[in-house]
DNA sequence: CGACATAGTGTTATATTATAACGTAACTTA
DNA sequence: TAAGTTACGTTATAATATAACACTATGTCG
């Protein structure tokens, strides 16, 4: 296993989660920073709400969770869509087309394509970057100029095959 | 251009798409016939309009055009996603996951993992097969069983770049 | 400071995509 | 033909996403 895939695959191994949490909240502010842009409360809840996992989530579980948590407020829809925009938009964040779903990005900031491996057991997501060219080198050779890659490996983590599902 | 990706890549150029119809209903009754299994004449007039272009089309323009071709009758949308569920199962068509969306298959039957290059402006797509082995390699080191893929590869095709769009 | 421009938020309504539940019709097999 | 099964039709509703518009906060320039 090369460690480029140790790393993406964080998600399907125990890990102090903790840990990434404060690393990629920490790399959002820097970043929204050097580009002048403004995490603002709203934003930085979302992104903190998915920040809590490596599992996507679904918009409206994210509009349930604002409203739990703060359960004077009834936040709408298009509050949360907003927030998750902006977040995709800057890479800090990314569309699990697959789930209708939003997962964090776990190392924001890098413009390169994603793909994920999806278990459907225990719904961890692994993120890897790029290592994938196949499929870019024949659009290259057919002259296709390609602009956004939606690649989701849906399967069974190792562990989830261990405890036998 | 290898003799694979010229053929995978017949969306993205001029060619009897007469042809393409005929040769793959023809193929979907041989295919229901082998596996004693009914392609009604719902299912087949599903499939039919998707047969119609190598464009993909939701499931309510689905429909749209059942109800347009007999204005007599009203369909409601369950009829149209059990077609389509059906017609899934058994490989004739494709979800394109990132559109909400489903297009016919070319090769219907393969039962390998399907690879499509979308074009944004034409909204041609592109059907392949595992030219892509990179992170399935990948998946392989990590244990991980895959199920199913979703790749889908959106830009612009070299056809649509040469109009200067 | 105060007027302005801009970006972000809150709110309401509605659009789009998908499924559940249940009864009827059509086919299959004995 | 009767029973069992598969497919269809219908109604209602769930789940996901966006449009439109008013209000608020923030930044900027005189
Ligand atoms: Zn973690
Ligand atoms: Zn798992
Ligand atoms: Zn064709
Ligand atoms: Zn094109």
């Amino acid at each position: 296993m090369s460690p480029k895939t140790e790393t993406s695959a964080i998600a399907f191994r125990k890990h102090d989660h903790r840990r990434c949490q404060r690393q990629l909240l920490s790399e959002a502010r820097q970043l929204c920073e050097a580009r002048k842009l403004r995490l603002t409360s709203r934003r930085r809840q979302v992104l903190e709400i998915l920040l809590a996992s490596h599992q996507p989530l679904g918009a409206y579980d994210i509009l349930a969770e604002l409203n739990r948590v703060d359960s004077a407020e009834r936040i709408a829809p298009a509050i949360v869509y907003r927030a998750l925009e902006f977040l995709m938009a800057e890479g800090l964040i990314h569309r699990i087309e697959s789930r209708n779903a939003f997962i964090s990005c776990i190392h924001p900031g890098h413009h390169s394509a994603a793909q994920f491996l999806i278990c459907r057991d225990c719904e961890q997501v692994a993120e890897f970057e790029n290592i994938d060219p196949g499929l870019l080198s024949a659009a290259d050779n057919l002259g296709f100029a390609v602009d956004h890659s939606v690649v989701e490996i849906t399967g069974v983590c190792a562990e989830c095959q261990k405890h036998g599902d």
